[in-house]
DNA sequence: GAGCACTGC
């Protein structure tokens, strides 16, 4: 079996590649930059044109004139790229190029770095500086100006955007990009945008209103799967299909199915290690564990290999590695080596690896679900499960992207026919609570919108009844003017309710520091086992009576002090000593710093500290995170206060073992038990507050 | 007395 371009997707429902002449086109591309090689300079022309040849050589080019006509004709139009194709960066320069789109274009993009170094490299093909004609907006970080016509931005910014300029007026086109990973905020994109379209090029052309002085373009951007749908969400819009630039990959399944994938990807490497051509080996794998246990096995294997024969250079990788040693998959092979890279998901679509010739899948991903969520709100868990055809494709190709690849998948061809199609869109996978506060505030409604999968009917209960617990919604479902400030707040509304509380409670400043740690991506305190003694020994000197949200406070009190009067090295030995996370640390610097703006654009206090008095700020946390509170048993154990669950500290708390009247957590996990993580003590009288609160919750469980 | 796939504002 191989994996070519037309095996890859549907077949075109307009082929356009080659309906132009090549020699045409590179014409028009030198005509349309009369300024790139006066900018750059004399080594700059080189360049400059170097990259025209580049971009003229792109699967895309040939096709483009052909493709902007089709975008001009229609108010949506589905674009279906391969990867390699180009369509990112080419389409919105044509778009700009061609100067029949007024206003800006917006590129969309479900990570950070895919919008950041996009705009890097079409600014570059632009022959202008990043942040002037092109540019981008990520969280923490934007670059545009008055002149900015293309700017590539995450969904996310852009559902924020949504909420001060509800239809995006200042976009002339919206190219929603990798719209198959149909992410929660696509998604909400991709509705949002069907109602905005309506109100910006009125009804449907041939009768009625005629078209209104701003319209609105919108391309939808996709991998090969799910274009029909796209299309019928769109009232049956357009289908163009832009072809790839992929090498074919041979692709070999095992006759039987293995029950021990760790120990089946050690004999497939071996396999090809010992018998086929230089080239770079990747291996899937679900997580942590398994890649360090296959990195042992391949290194203790590996020694025992003749002196005279090739090595092997081992790179694990996956998300909570630290950069330095993430980034060591993209250094060179050394020589007279092969490199085997031991990668989890992230391999898939985050970080692309050159010089791979052979991967082999183990099949198997990890998977968090969320189980419960009506019980008090739920708990999370985390599965290894099989993967989706749409992933397993995803992973072979990445064999292909230099020559021709090869894959080894550890399960059998059956095993594949079997597997689900692409997984479950995240809509209906995850909170809502979020995404229906954001839409109330443009005057959207999450429950009668238009989405491509509608929500699930309990999640959007559950969400409203949070968002009712919290006070931003009333009863008859209507935002309420807390509601709006909370939602003014890039966090969980649950943990934008507790900053807002501790404004009454006068501890706002230690309040942020916590709410910055709690939501950065990684924890504070990492669960090494190899050093687990010496690990809780060194944090003892943070512990707080109180629990874990205080010990969290003193650590950056801490921090700040250190970084007060050390340098950058001083700053990452003080961490290393203290078994503390210093990427934690400095993500939740830059969300303290934004959360800090937008305290003053709401006239918030956030200086204002309690010291060393605890209550108050235990008091705020209880206000956000009524559902995530429990009461002592006379067994021990702890039963949630809004919820039926029975449930158990969990043992890398600070305060495990301790029995305390009442608690409050940030989250549960289940595994042998269910779990609370991040947990203070608290005064029942702190939850006894919210007396209606606490029993209606009852009622509803 | 225990286990952290991946994103995003």
């Amino acid at each position: 079996m191989e994996v070519s371009d037309e095996e890859n997707g549907p077949s075109p429902n307009k082929p356009l590649n080659g309906t132009n002449g090549h020699d045409r086109k590179r014409q028009k591309m030198r005509k349309s930059f009369p300024n790139g090689a006066a900018v750059n300079g004399v080594n700059g022309v080189s360049k400059a044109q170097h990259l025209q040849e580049q971009r003229a050589q792109l699967p895309i080019a040939q096709g483009l004139e052909a493709l902007v006509r089709e975008i001009a004709a229609h108010d949506v139009t589905i674009i279906l790229g391969e990867t390699g194709s180009g369509k990112t960066t080419q389409i919105p320069q044509y778009l700009l190029e061609c100067g029949a789109f007024p206003g800006v274009i917006a590129v969309t993009q479900p990570r950070r770095v895919a919008a950041t170094s996009l705009a890097a490299r079409v600014s570059q093909e632009q022959g202008r500086p990043l942040g002037t004609l092109v540019g981008y907006a990520v969280r923490f970080d934007e670059r545009t100006g008055a002149e900015t016509r293309v700017k590539y931005l995450t969904d996310g910014m852009l559902v924020r955007e949504m909420m001060s300029d509800p239809m995006l007026e200042r976009y002339g086109v919206i190219v929603v990009d990798e719209a198959h990973e149909r992410t929660l905020r696509t998604d909400l994109v991709l509705a949002s945008l069907k109602k905005i379209l309506r109100a910006r090029n009125g009804e449907e052309s041939g009768k009625g209103k005629a078209r209104a002085h701003n319209p609105l373009k919108v391309v939808v951007m996709s991998a090969t799967l799910d274009a029909e749908k796209f299309s019928k969400f769109f009232d049956n819009a357009p289908v163009l299909y832009v072809k790839g630039r992929q090498h074919p990959v041979s692709i070999y399944h095992t006759s039987t199915s293995q029950v021990d994938y760790v120990d089946a990807a050690l004999r497939t490497f071996f396999q090809i290690h010992v018998d086929q051509p230089p080239g770079d080996v990747l291996i899937f794998l679900p997580g942590q564990e398994d890649i360090e246990s296959l990195e042992s096995s391949i290194k203790s294997y590996a020694n025992q290999l003749p002196s005279n024969s090739v090595g092997v250079t081992l790179c694990p990788l996956y998300a909570s590695l630290p950069n330095a040693q993430q980034s060591r998959v993209f250094t060179p092979t050394p020589e007279g080596t092969r490199k085997c890279i031991l990668a989890t998901n992230i391999a898939e679509t985050s970080i692309t690896i050159p010089g791979v010739k052979y991967v082999i899948d183990t099949g198997k991903q990890k998977e968090k679900r969320h189980l419960a969520r009506m019980t008090g709100s739920g708990f999370d868990t985390l599965l290894t499960t099989d993967i989706t055809k749409s992933s397993a494709m995803q992973r072979a190709g990445r064999a292909g992207r230099e020559g021709p690849g090869f894959c080894f998948r550890l399960y059998t061809e059956e095993a594949f026919d079997a597997m689900a199609l692409s997984s479950e869109p995240e809509v209906r996978r995850s909170s809502l609570t979020s995404a229906l506060l954001q839409l109330r505030c443009i005057g959207h409604d999450l429950e009668t919108l238009d989405f491509m999968d509608n929500p699930d009917a309990e999640a959007v209960g559950a969400a409203l009844r949070t968002l009712w617990i919290l006070d931003a919604l009333d009863e008859t479902k209507r935002l309420t003017k807390l509601g709006r400030s909370i939602a003014a707040f890039p966090l969980e509304p649950q943990l934008a309710a507790i900053l807002l509380a501790s404004v009454e409670h006068h501890c706002t400043a230690d309040v942020i520091s916590i709410l910055s740690l709690m939501s950065a991506s990684a924890p504070l305190f990492p669960d090494s086992s190899a050093q687990r003694d010496a690990a809780s020994e060194a944090r003892t000197k943070f512990r707080h009576p109180s629990g874990d949200h205080w010990t969290m406070l003193n650590v950056f009190r801490a921090y700040d002090e250190v970084c007060g009067s050390e340098s950058k090295g001083g700053r990452r030995d003080w961490c290393k000593r203290n078994f503390v996370n210093e990427r934690a640390l400095r993500e939740a610097g830059d969300i303290r710093t934004q959360l800090r703006i937008v305290c003053d654009r709401a006239n918030i206090n956030k200086e204002i500290s309690c010291g060393q008095d605890e209550s108050p700020v235990l008091k705020s946390l209880v206000r956000g995170l009524l559902q995530h509170t429990a009461l002592l048993q006379p067994d021990g154990t702890y039963k949630q206060a809004m919820g039926p669950s029975i449930i158990k500290i969990h043992p890398g708390s600070f305060l495990t073992e301790k029995r305390s009247p009442a608690i409050v957590y940030n989250e549960l996990v289940y595994t042998t038990h269910i779990y609370a993580r991040g947990v203070s003590a608290v005064s029942k009288s702190f939850i006894s507050d919210f007396p209606k609160r606490v029993t209606s919750g009852r009622a509803g469980s």
